[in-house]
DNA sequence: ACCAGTGCGTGATCTGGATCACTGTTACTT
DNA sequence: AAGTAACAGTGATCCAGATCACGCACTGGT
């Protein structure tokens, strides 16, 4: 199946490759047959916004191929990113379950693609199904905690620097090496680093220098290789 | 009924003169009489820790008289205060539905009482009561929204002025008078305060000078009077 | 009365990072 | 191939607010 974009849609939960240890991913099968009844599919491209800070929840995206970066702004047309979301998450949730606006704006960093679940069929999926009920309860306990992380780093990670080890730990958490370094694609652009950790792109471009200089991380081309994650912790501190 | 510090103990829910509003205050006869069962109370100084951050969640705490602050730190004793809590609140509850440690320290800021349940008892007790367990989530989810404000707050607000002028217009719209002005008790310090706009005592002191001469606002002993709601708006922006 | 502890007000410095202003570098588009 | 965006590096300047260092007022304990 061809889509637009140069995307392969996936139309079918139950046989999704990205299946996995995601919230709606791995349901029991009558769970997982009813959800596929009442989602429907579409493919986005780069840039597409699926929801804008402060609209009237919809339903939820559950994001199956691509990235998508949350974020809020001030009316100034300040930006902090949140969250790089990554296939399997599920976008929106909070502002469907409880009813309120969109608290972000979720916008593909990519091509890609997402499943849409109407606010209503959701909310009777649930009534239906409450072992899944239970799960999306943590999924928002887990957000929370998330969230909590986030004002801990912006309200007391004192400097810009401080930060930006703290995010390339992030980073290397996934895909590390037993010898303490390891290498991370790097897609973003240096804009969007400053807006993930509150300050500006002259500032992230003078981090990178500095911490090249440092022997902290190093740049082969897009792939970014992170030396030394102990180097790192001690500049994090808190 | 006499107790430490005091004051009047409150030991039934069902009378509780501070029932309202609150999760866990108005719940149906039957839910009220368990809950009545498995909740014990306890009076607490000032200065009292209910829970302290990274603790692994006993229970929860329904706060029934005083005001507790809600506050994360970092290793090297940076502090933020994320919440003042007030009578009706339950403090600890996310920690204790996703089962992760408290993600903040809970400090009794005067003499008060609290009533505390058990982890085991409260699963036990939203299994028993499903309605329950749905304020549970909801409660949850307007926690969530709370510690996105926050976060909109850090990231986004930039300077201690726009931070501090939100703060005094959270304060003035509880009680609110026609005209524009407002009063409210002043309880904090200014270290206080200082921790929950994420700035030094000493700009406090300044903000309140700088504040006190472009009239918008004013002190009479520990009354806080808030001249102009419009003018603060003004300054906030954002 | 005394002292210690805690909170408050204010001046004098110092500095990290925002801001401004460029140039250089890719990478699409036509 | 040329032209136009978007992205990236780097110097120069500036300033809000942190930090340091006081003195002063109040409160509670002995």
């Amino acid at each position: 199946m061809r889509a637009p974009y140069g995307l392969n849609i996936l139309d079918n939960c139950l046989t999704c490759p990205v299946r996995g240890e995601h919230l709606f991913c791995n349901l029991s099968l009558q769970a997982g047959q009813r959800l596929n009844e009442i989602k429907s599919t579409a493919v986005y491209p780069k840039g597409a916004m699926l929801f804008i800070e402060g609209q009237q929840p919809r339903g939820v995206f559950v994001l199956c191929v691509g990235k998508a970066k949350l974020s809020t702004s001030s009316r100034e047309g300040k930006t902090i990113i949140t969250k790089i979301s990554d296939s399997g998450d599920v976008l929106g949730l909070n502002a469907v379950v409880s009813n309120r606006p969109y608290e972000v704006t979720a916008e593909m960093m990519e091509p890609g693609q997402a499943n849409f679940i109407p606010r209503d069929s959701l909310v009777q999926f649930l009534k239906e199904f409450p072992e899944v009920a239970l799960r999306v309860a943590q999924q928002l306990s887990r957000n929370y905690y998330t969230a909590y992380e986030e004002i801990r780093t912006l309200g007391l990670a004192a400097s810009p620097s401080e930060k930006f080890a703290k995010l390339l730990l992030s980073w290397s958490t996934n895909s590390g090496q037993d010898d303490g370094s390891s290498q991370v694609k790097l897609t973003l652009t240096h804009e969007e680093i400053a807006e993930m950790i509150g300050t500006t792109r002259e500032t992230v471009s003078r981090l990178f220098s500095e911490f090249k200089k440092k022997q902290l991380m190093q740049l082969k081309g897009a792939t970014l290789v992170i030396r030394s994650r102990v180097a790192l912790e001690k500049i994090v501190q808190s």
